[in-house]
DNA sequence: GCGCACTAGTTTCAGATGTTACCTTTTTCC
DNA sequence: GGAAAAAGGTAACATCTGAAACTAGTGCGC
């Protein structure tokens, strides 16, 4: 019953691509339900609020770019952080165009009570492994991230170019 | 201009569960372009074409089970595998609430095609890695998803429980 | 054998997300 | 200096997703 592939065979349990959304869903949803639940924060507003506090304030077109978000999402969430009075935007002296972001004490308040919370799920989750084994697990992380741009732009090897378009009939 | 956190502070660059997302969004997003392009298969489709190649006909509730998918995803993936004659439906003679999925000979062929560039793709991924990287990755990942899970029913420990929830407001 | 609780699967609806188009301001460069 | 191209940001549109309601079928208890 089973198909025989060429050379190696696809078994989907130990396929890394499927490992690897499986896994990140499942702490994703851990997450983002924690921040929402307790806080009424999504994640992009989430990150919105660390890359605040780290960095100060910032516009969003220097958001987009430290995070690997869209600038819609990052529109919507700043959004969501002014209408709270989490942050304000001040006009950018510098380029009428942006508007530099800061958060606002109130801002700086939620993160600090947010952070614990944050820190003590990544301890949790990383509860049953040695510290050099997360360390490794970073660093694969970022050679697949970084895997990934690569053959984003270009084709795989080994496998013929484009095929005729087969999409799902609309009705 | 940082916030001082209890104990550690929070790097978002280094917080695991941040960067386990990004990467997982750039591995996924690489392969959903691939196989929406060349075959017109969504992830879930992909998914499913794959059980049933390897593991024969099953129900949706099996399908469910065995991979981490929510049962509408998998609902609209089947019907969307039947209406391109990639799997039929039979009646299930046992239990008359679910049917039985199978791939028809059609279906079997395009796993057969799509399989090897899948396997490309996941070749290519690791192309940097040693092979006793990706097996701990493998692992790693399988711990986190096990750890998400636990968590996932009970508190996180070290952290109080429930706060005043305090969402966006409306307008 | 009838009723009630349960399961398989689909539909519906609300929220989230991405793509595209658009507006405004700035920069380029003639 | 002014037209044209480009960038920051938002709005509109379509799509995707998941929760909850809904339909249909099962099976247990009595």
């Amino acid at each position: 019953m089973k198909a025989a592939i060429s050379g190696a065979e696809l078994k989907l349990d130990s396929y890394l691509p499927y490992r690897l959304s499986v896994a990140s869903n499942a702490v994703s949803g851990l997450i983002a339900r924690a921040y929402e639940d307790r806080f009424g924060l999504t994640i992009p507003q989430w990150r919105l609020l660390c890359v605040l506090a780290e960095d100060g304030a910032r516009t969003q077109g220097q958001i987009v770019a430290r995070t690997v978000m869209d600038k819609v999402t990052v529109s919507r969430a700043a959004q969501g952080l002014v209408r709270r009075r989490l942050a304000v935007r001040h006009r950018n002296a510098a380029d009428g165009r942006s508007h530099v972001l800061a958060l606002t004490a109130e801002g700086q308040r939620l993160h600090a009570e947010v952070a614990p919370l944050a820190l003590a799920y990544e301890t949790a989750l990383v509860a049953g492994l040695r510290s050099d084994e997360v360390a490794l697990l970073r660093r694969l992380l970022d050679d697949l991230q970084t895997a990934a741009g690569r053959l984003s732009t270009g084709s795989v090897a080994g496998v013929g170019a484009a095929e005729p378009i087969r999409r799902t009939p609309r009705s």
